[in-house]
DNA sequence: AACGAGAGCAACCGCGCGAGG
DNA sequence: ACCTCGCGCGGTTGCTCTCGT
């Protein structure tokens, strides 16, 4: 027994809206809103919609103040810093940004934002692997040569390779299987990984913009039934190695500012997610974390050993930063207006002390 | 110019939740 | 306490457009 059809299916119009659809949901709305019913208004309105229809379409399209278009990278930034906290909650972080629908932004994830780091991702790993192919193969037409000089020089180069212990022996590596990694990149948990890995803080500029409301959430029912007890945002290890490591062992209090990535000095000027990935995939010795699904799911013991570590465990270590009270998003008030709906906008306001 | 593949986006679907009876 | 109904959400689908061949 499934349940029972909102309207009926038979009697109702479906695909997309013409003009003169909109223009009679649209003044009626503006007139009289919606009257708290949605199911009833396409029949009062005369209109052979389904009222969920009427709904999304006012939502998404038709209600005053929609932005459209391109987003900007301050609003990148928003998005990607959000979806590490709380994930694909896409009505939540729609309220952080003023004018853009979760519609939006969930298609615009899903179909750019997505791409953006997974594209440039590859980039980087496939010039690292030419390069180190490249290289290997200098050394052996050296090796082939035989004198002395050319062994001195090689134990520099593996002593490099050491150096960097995530990319040894490459050259004499498969090429890395993209197509059967990619269904690791595609769950929610694998990017968020790799967002926490990007520190939240994904350009030097966007101190106004890296919002998280967490009355907002932890007042949002749906957001402990989707299996996360406590909405916090996670600490962003991404810059001190060593404190990362007390970190993942649950040594929150020995991660100063680790709310809020420094990226002053590990990437400045970079932009997200540009300049910063490649740091963040390439130069910091803990990018083994969030990076799973290149290297499997893992996180340091105590002595220095991976371990397994799943998002809930990363999860756990969580803490909430500072609020600063700063935004505020909108509701459909029935007379059609939109009412001001002040919250306590969290900002990620770091580097603060970890919350008790 | 024609065609196919891929990207982007609007819209639909089904489910969980809360309110109200 | 239970049931029904509507709302809101996230996931998915499918249409349209663009671009490459």
């Amino acid at each position: 027994m499934g349940r029972a059809p909102c309207c009926d299916k038979a009697n109702v119009k479906k695909g997309p809206w013409s003009p003169e659809e909109d223009a009679t949901l649209k003044s009626y709305i503006e007139e009289n809103g919606t009257g708290g019913n949605w199911i009833a208004l396409p029949q009062k309105i005369g209109l052979k919609r389904c009222g969920k229809s009427c709904r999304l379409r006012w939502l998404n399209y038709l209600r005053p103040n929609i932005k459209h278009g391109e987003f900007s990278e301050e609003e990148d930034n928003v998005i990607c810093s959000l979806y590490i906290s709380i994930g694909s909650r896409w009505s939540i972080i729609a309220a952080q940004l003023p004018g853009r629908t979760d519609n939006d932004i969930k298609n615009y994830w899903n179909t750019r934002l997505k791409k953006k780091l997974l594209g440039k991702q590859r980039k980087e790993v496939q010039a690292r692997r030419d390069h180190a192919i490249q290289k290997q193969q200098e050394m052996m037409k050296k090796k082939v040569m035989g004198n002395q000089e050319t062994s001195v020089m090689l134990s520099v180069d593996c002593n490099n390779v050491n150096q960097n212990p995530y990319w040894p022996d490459l050259a004499v590596l498969p090429p890395i299987p993209y197509s059967n990694q990619e269904p690791r990149f595609n769950d929610h948990t694998s990017f968020r990984k790799l967002l926490i890995n990007l520190g939240g803080k994904f350009s030097d500029n966007d101190h106004d913009h890296n919002t998280l409301d967490p009355d907002l959430i932890s007042n949002d029912p749906q957001f402990h039934s989707n299996g996360i007890s406590s909405l916090q945002p996670l600490p962003l290890i991404v810059k001190n190695s060593h404190h990362d490591l007390d970190a993942l062992n649950g040594n929150i209090s020995q991660l100063p500012n680790n709310n809020h990535c420094n990226m002053d000095d590990q990437a400045e000027g970079s932009t997200f997610p540009g300049e910063f990935m490649e740091e963040m995939l390439y130069n910091i010795p803990q990018r083994h974390d969030g990076l799973e699904f290149l290297y499997g799911d893992t996180r340091f013991s105590t002595n220095g050993e991976l371990i397994s570590m799943d998002w809930g465990e990363m999860n756990s270590l969580a803490y909430l930063p500072p609020i600063d009270s700063c935004c505020e998003t909108s509701t459909l008030q029935p007379t059609g207006n939109v009412q001001k709906v002040g919250f306590e906008g969290l900002r990620y306001m770091g580097p603060e002390a970890p919350r008790q």
